[in-house]
RNA sequence: UACUCCGUGGUGUAAUGGUAACACAGCUGAUUUUGGUUCAGCUAUUCUAGGUUCGAGUCCUAGCGGGGUAGCCA
């Protein structure tokens, strides 16, 4: 599809760039705009990631030639963070369509020099070495609505500090004894602002840094000074941010020495429908085994919507129609589906496919007789040319588009009736064959040669239904897995309410593994990461995980726009 | 009963003191060898009350409603 890399289209304006624009014009930074994206490497990314990855990355793209973004790993907490998580990060960049170009930077890069400021700020006298458990900090930071108090620590002389803080590096001081905190004020109506950890011991291996640290800093200390030192103009983060703004700006004004002078905006981060999107949400349908893993594709990660078949593409113009404001809104998915289909609609190849065979007979076609019939790949896209599909006496059609007892307004087949075949001749029923429970499974048809594809005979009645076959004897068997939306719920968390359990709102209809689908021949060709149009069915994909040559694994993307499917649903609520 | 941010159609956004617009969703109709696509159209909006102003979605005040915040997580 349209992987290519991300054109600098224009971008509607929001705050943010409102804001960057303000700073061009009034010479800041010497025209730059240097952004980075920070995730921790403790998960995968997902599609809200993604609209923090259009953002920043857009931006860089939006301001060239003096802009970039930057790749920061925010990896200041070793008891989490793999490289795994690393690695697939990375990949979910690039494949979103993004370059960092020699721009990778990870927080543990700085640990040697965020160690020289914390030193620095110790011996101005904005930071002292707390000796309090953990139980007297939180005792001690008052609460929302009353004040902290000071720790018994808090006036100790900065060579006190400075002595114990080396001890702490040196790995002479457990987990838990003491930690470093900035000088503030334990009276500030922001929490943040309650003489907040800097420092904490932690005796574990970091993913990168191996033994090397045993005195890791905290995100609020780390952030705004790797902000710093990479030259970073805007630092934009998500709303739940917003009150440790004072902090960052603080740290940005005390620490001497630094290169750069950044600023931290807020947006608001994407919900969306239909799904959850909290990491430890995330991880508890993975490791509950409720779906098959990360890239299930149901997730909304990067790596499960790439899997279900949604493009990077689609991804970019989804985050480019949600807009960017601090407004707490939820997204509905059908905005998601919608960017998809579209992209998909253009570029995926047309191809018919059976989902639940129903053997038609088509009695007045000779039984040896095979013909090719022309089918165009793309109607979207003539380039795309066109394909030659056999036709024979039998043939398969989908059990949906046949009824004995239709309902009004129904266009497919029925007993009397008469459908065209897609790019072929119109059939007419004749005869149903049952078995002994009553179920049909066999139609007997005949068919007009007078009606073959692009003949319209004078005066004939248009048929109205037009529905996919595939040729009895060269249709290939293939799987199919139609995906639907995880949640039965819009707001699966709020839906659970406080005490119940938002897992107990999965769609048990999510994942539906369809059995003895057909396809038409060309489909057993089909090369993994492709994308199709089952015509009349919707988009699917060749899974890369399951697929084998010759033998695909399709993943319904999203179904087609069905307006007879609404019609009926209508039809059955009115009869109750 | 703290601080802070935010309230524009059903949903998401735009309008930078001057005709409230766009997209999604929904609904009509036309076209169509996909009940798809495309095209045309319809429905529907500034939280409330004051104030400033010739003029307020926008500025001010108060109220109401929603989010966030008391990790040695990020």
């Amino acid at each position: 599809m349209s992987d290519s890399a991300v054109s600098p289209a224009p971008v509607a304006s929001d705050f943010i760039r409102d804001l960057i624009a303000d700073d061009l014009a009034a010479g800041r930074n010497e025209g730059w705009v240097i952004t980075r994206f920070p995730p921790e490497p403790n998960g995968y990314l997902h599609i809200g990631h993604a609209k923090s990855i259009c953002l920043n990355f857009g931006l860089a793209l939006e301001h060239g030639p003096k802009a970039r973004c930057h790749l920061r790993f925010d990896d200041t907490n070793p008891t989490k963070e793999e490289t795994e998580y690393v690695d697939s990060i990375q990949e979910d960049v690039r494949w979103l369509g993004f370059d960092w170009g020699d721009h990778l930077y990870y927080a543990s890069d700085y640990f040697e020099k965020l160690y020289g400021f914390a030193e620095q700020l110790i011996g101005k006298g904005l930071a002292y070495v707390d000796e309090q458990s953990a139980e007297a900090i939180r005792a001690n930071r008052g609460t929302l609505t009353t004040p902290g108090v000071n720790s018994p620590f808090r006036d100790r002389s900065v060579e006190e500090s400075l002595a114990l803080f080396r001890k702490m590096r040196a790995g002479e001081v457990a987990e838990g004894v003491m930690i470093l905190r900035a000088k503030i004020d334990m009276a500030s109506p922001n929490m943040n602002m309650r003489d907040p950890v800097l420092y904490r011991v932690l005796k574990a291996a970091h993913h990168r840094t191996g033994d090397a640290w045993c005195l890791y800093p905290m995100y609020d200390y780390a952030h705004p000074l790797s902000d710093a030192l990479e030259g970073i103009t805007h630092s934009l983060c998500t709303l739940e941010f917003e009150h440790h703004r004072p902090l960052y700006e603080w740290l940005i004004q005390n620490v001497e020495g630094l290169p750069g002078q950044p600023y931290q905006r807020e947006f608001a981060r994407l919900s969306l429908t239909y799904t959850v999107m909290s990491k430890r949400k995330l991880l508890r349908l993975v490791k509950e085994g409720h779906v098959q893993g990360w890239d299930d594709p149901r997730m909304p990660t990067i790596s499960g919507l790439r899997r279900r078949g949604y493009t990077p593409a689609s991804i970019r113009h989804f985050c480019r129609m949600i807009g960017l404001t601090k407004f707490n809104s939820l997204t509905d998915v059908a905005v998601l589906e919608h960017a998809v289909r579209e992209d998909l609609n253009a570029n995926a190849l047309r191809a018919l496919v059976v989902l639940k065979p129903l053997k038609v007979v088509i009695e007045n076609y000779p039984e040896d007789q095979v013909e090719f019939i022309e089918a165009v790949n793309n109607p979207e896209n003539e380039a795309a040319g066109t394909r030659q599909m056999p036709l024979c006496r039998e043939i398969y059609i989908d059990q949906d588009d046949f009824m004995e007892v239709p309902p009004s307004g129904y266009h497919r087949l029925k007993p009397g009736g008469e459908v065209r075949l897609r790019y072929g001749f119109c059939i007419r029923c004749q005869e149903v064959v049952k078995d002994a429970s009553g179920q049909v499974v066999e139609v007997r048809c005949t068919y007009d040669e007078a009606t073959r594809h692009g003949v319209q005979p004078e005066g004939r009645p248009k048929v109205k239904g037009i529905i996919h076959w595939v040729s009895a004897r060269h249709a290939v068997p293939v799987a199919v897995r139609l995906y639907d939306r995880l949640f039965t719920e819009e707001q699966p968390e709020v839906a659970a309410g406080e005490d119940g359990d938002f897992v107990t709102l999965i769609n048990p209809g999510s994942l539906t593994n369809v059995e003895g689908a057909m396809a038409e021949p060309a489909l057993a060709e089909a090369v993994v990461g492709g994308h199709y149009q089952f015509e009349r069915l919707g988009y699917f994909y060749v899974d890369p995980k399951d697929s084998h040559p010759g033998k695909p694994v399709f993943n319904r993307t999203v179904g087609l726009k069905d307006s007879w499917a609404k019609v009926v649903a209508k039809q059955q609520g009115t009869k109750g």
